[in-house]
DNA sequence: TCGTAAGCGAGACGGTACGTCGCGTCTTGTG
DNA sequence: CACAAGACGCGACGTACCGTCTCGCTTACGA
């Protein structure tokens, strides 16, 4: 969600920056408590995988994970926000910015990363309550937003190499290829009018590529 | 969300599949209130246009259409039940069915139809608030579902007409097909990393036929 | 309740006064049917055994008469209405104005069946939900005072016949006396602070006789 | 409904034992709001006042007393518990205990005083509402039975001390004899049949007296 | 080494909306 | 007309979470 380098120390890797940017006063005070921070964050996956989403709520969280409902609050500021950092990290950050040299297989390994989430229910869940949660919520959708931009971003550099060594059109609209990656594969995970296959991947990527060779 | 044939006359165009299939009794029982009905549909398309999908309750809906609350949970079991009924027929059933024997004629013209949703915020904003919904609420997500497939059912039609005719490859992935013309749409609707724009659905279109038209 | 004789005849014998007295008019229209009404009042009776006083509602008794609402509100303006006619009359009308010669005896008889109320649950829980009505509805207020003096009266009448054999002071004032009987009856009966137990009927009575005399 | 000893200082008289008993674990939390306390009760006497024990609301009384409903629900379980703490005290707990050294004297003082009840209607009707509730209400009767018996208890006491002193029978039966004391009273108040005069009172003691000597 | 400044647990608070229940009324048939 | 069916407006219910706010206690710096 955020690189690690950009993290004011002690401040736990991924607390919102919701505390002010200014290196923060540091004088005097209690430190974080690590472990409070960790338990909410465990708490939340727990619930995740028990209840959905859907029925997750701070106040669960906060009992679950034996600590004080205002200490998540100081921490996150939305169910959405404490979801992304309990698992949206998990599900996709750690996925691989892959630069083979050859594009076609760089398309199908993120690809297939893409629709392996499917292999993990509680994963998809909340993908798929994050996404609903940022057409609800207006504070978060901007984050959101900003997360499927940084996604996006990896794809874009793999299509862009792929186009300066020749292997796809000179005139590809990379926003608009992009889009045919990400898009199909949120329909399906969103409309669920037909099952979201790993094994489908290859076969989207392979149409893909011809249109992307052709242009 | 329903062929307009199916539909018993002064029921409305709305009627929920909640009392029992068809015929409906009818033996004693005060008629339906068609004004509450109506009130009530009518509250709920302008509290979407004041306050937005988030915001709207059934309270106040209820409060609004001069209703009794209980009356609106006899009819709709859900505010996205019933924000279905009040806008997703304006916002999409209306949507043709073109047929003018080119294909490529008839993409355009549903894609532009398509697009053309953000011109209007509010079905847009509703547009999302169901996606969204279905996400969360696990009774609504079938009908969801089930609308979707409707809608996917006009392009399928529409592109096997084309297939049937050779203006489409004849080995063509209908499903996969019809994911390229929703997926990117709802992607960009939903995520929004960029704008929508109605300009850019010929582009789309014209992108789309050409993987069409080679597989 | 009432006497049997001052019933219109097809009248039922126990509907409450709420139709005009004028001999009803009779001028065409279906006559009432005798089946809804004892249907009612036997699922009254049935429901007051399974659920209580307390939980007992209109709407439940219809349901489980098989009758309408408005059928149940046409003859009954109350739940403690219907509760009177379907229970009350069983409850304490059959009670014996005993006439034996001997007011001693007179009192004993009638106080052993007072207190036998609390052989039947059920009756005794209708008796409390009678009282307990009566101080929260203030339509039926009137009716259930009216039915308490009628009950009052018979034991007056037994008090002054003993009275007038010389069985009991001359002094005595009646509406006090009847005090004694009923009073501590019915706070026991409330107030549940101890059990009560027919085996104290007689206890209750000698010690009422040993006041009644001295006076 | 307690006794004035057992208050913790600031708690307002009126603590529910809906909280672990005694020493309250008073480790973190916030503070009882005195305020929203006082005002909920304040709101419940007015609302007694002005419309009365029947058509009193929980809902109706938090939003007089400027509170949230959730906060009476936190304190009290139900309105008649509400109006026990509210107006329970005031009408008997302030109740004598006499003790002048002659029962017939503090006999009289008590009675005096039961009656008196029915110079304030309030009271009176919040006396019948709670009585009711107790016939309705399951989970109420045992905290009214209680109640009931303290009172019953300073009588009890009361009769005992005359009893030592020869002042009544040796052989008394005490709690016949405070039925005695109660019961009529109850009987009157409830059903009416004849008007609760203070001014029996007088006659009431006599009579029983009377009884209570010879026994 | 002490005071000041957090962080933390607990949990009460004012709110808002929920979804349900029963009321008593009404509007439809049908008999 | 009575009756069944059952929809209607209404009002309150009791619950669930929200996000905020004291509390008392603990911890860590910096003066």
């Amino acid at each position: 969600m955020q690189d690690p380098q950009d993290q004011t120390p002690g401040d736990g890797g991924d607390s919102r920056p919701r505390r002010p940017e200014q290196t923060r006063r540091r004088t005097g005070g209690r430190i974080r408590s690590e472990d409070a921070h960790e338990q909410t964050l465990l708490a939340t996956a727990a619930l995740l995988e028990e209840i959905g989403y859907g029925r997750l709520t701070i106040e669960g969280v906060a009992a679950r994970a034996g600590v004080a409902k205002s200490t998540v609050y100081r921490w996150w500021k939305s169910k959405a926000a404490l979801v992304m950092d309990a698992y949206g990290l998990a599900v996709t950050q750690r996925m691989p910015e892959p630069d083979s040299g050859d594009c076609a297989e760089d398309l199908r390994i993120f690809v297939r990363q893409l629709y392996s989430v499917v292999e993990h229910p509680t994963r998809a869940e909340a993908l798929r309550g994050l996404m609903a949660e940022a057409q609800l919520d207006p504070e978060f959708a901007p984050r959101f937003t900003e997360w499927v931009r940084s996604r996006r971003q990896v794809v874009a550099a793999l299509l862009a190499r792929g186009a300066a060594r020749g292997e796809l059109a000179a005139d590809l609209d990379l926003e608009h290829a992009v889009d045919l990656v990400f898009g199909p594969f949120w329909y399906r995970l969103l409309a669920r009018h037909l099952p979201l296959d790993p094994a489908d991947a290859s076969a989207h990527v392979d149409r893909l590529l011809a249109g992307l060779r052709a242009s």
